[in-house]
DNA sequence: TGTACATCAGTGAACGCGCGTTCACTGATGTAC
DNA sequence: TGTACATCAGTGAACGCGCGTTCACTGATGTAC
């Protein structure tokens, strides 16, 4: 049987373990039981615990950016309303995966710090899937497809504001089951976004 | 000079410390220092930390309920436009206080789920405010000043999670200082969810 | 009034534990000649 | 081919430190008679 490299198996442990125990309990002796090697491995490949965070942090995570960007450049010959319902449907599926984690440097802000300066000089970072949107929105104004005095930042800051929203409230629930299905809330979001209130 | 009792004290130390220097470096050493007071003296008023932090999130964090259940009541005689806007500038400002502590609780699963099973018991927690605002725009809907088809739901979660977002986001810059004056952002949002993007 | 005792908020010093980290070492693999 | 040495991923055991917690104690205040 195949047996994945040392740094591997470490980095995929320490991530496992932020997500279900909290970074709090996600100690050395922990990562290196799941990992299936002594804790000194650990120091073979990084200088220290918040080295080895941070590396989960940069190769572990989830980004966003992909579908955001492809879509600025080419709308497609879809709807609005349906780029819109997947984008939604792709956001609220990120932020469920990343949002625990990414939540949880508020509680080590040295390490949140370092983290987000590594993000900035990657020009990364929360801030990205909003610009991401805001140009994809301004794309499809420039085709006619929305309203010329539509404001596209405030329209993505709705719109992905409430997928992390969801994954925020929702990770409180006793089993943390959202109340409405993920496509449902996706489609429910992006009509209304659109349509607005009148 | 008058005095506050040591509770009160220590609950505002504890407080203070979680703000700024992070859920895991709130010792009881450095919060027995903030507070003028021995640590032996913590457990003559909590059981133990967990229980003192506790005590800091139900009685040190605000809530978002009051305004909220008000305009379910009584609309007033303001524009729809008008209670948007107002309710996303005290949303953007509830979060900006209480969002890095609570999203620090994810590195402390265990901590987490004792505060929101007694959110829960008390029918709080991060929902409330989207139930609140649904409420009022079913109001708004039955008073018809908003379109008797808009989803109040998906139009709350869209509001008051641009707010959580500003917070998440926003929290990230190298100063922290978000990109858009609130006032500007909360006109913004609360425009842009009633007119829609057509 | 004085005296004896109870109560209670708060303390200084110690305790044990678990943590991140280091150390001397091993055993496998590669390489020079 | 064999031999001597270098390299390097990984280990078991130990280390020191800082943490949350406890303990025996103090001094102020209240109270019964």
């Amino acid at each position: 049987m195949e047996q994945k490299p040392t740094r591997t198996r470490i980095v995929d442990a320490a991530r496992d373990l932020m997500a279900t125990v909290g970074l709090a309990r996600t100690t050395t002796k922990e990562i290196a039981r799941a990992a299936g090697c002594s804790e000194a491995a650990l120091y073979k490949h990084f200088t220290g615990k918040e080295e080895l965070f941070l590396a989960v942090l940069t190769e572990r995570l989830p980004r966003l950016g992909g579908l955001l960007e492809a879509l600025a450049v080419d709308p497609g010959d879809r709807t609005v309303e349906e780029n819109l319902t997947e984008i939604a449907r792709r956001a609220a599926l990120f932020y469920e995966q990343s949002f625990p984690i990414a939540a949880s440097l508020y509680a080590e802000p040295r390490l949140k710090a370092r983290h987000d300066a590594g993000m900035r000089e990657l020009g990364a970072g929360p801030h990205q899937p909003i610009e991401g949107l805001t140009a994809y929105l301004r794309a499809e104004q420039r085709h006619g497809r929305i309203g010329p005095h539509a404001d596209p930042q405030a329209a993505a800051a709705l719109l992905l504001g409430a997928c992390v929203q969801r994954a925020f409230a929702y990770g409180t629930t006793p089993e943390g089951e959202p109340p409405q299905p993920l496509d449902a809330f996706a489609a429910a979001v992006a009509r209304t976004l659109i349509r607005g209130l009148s």
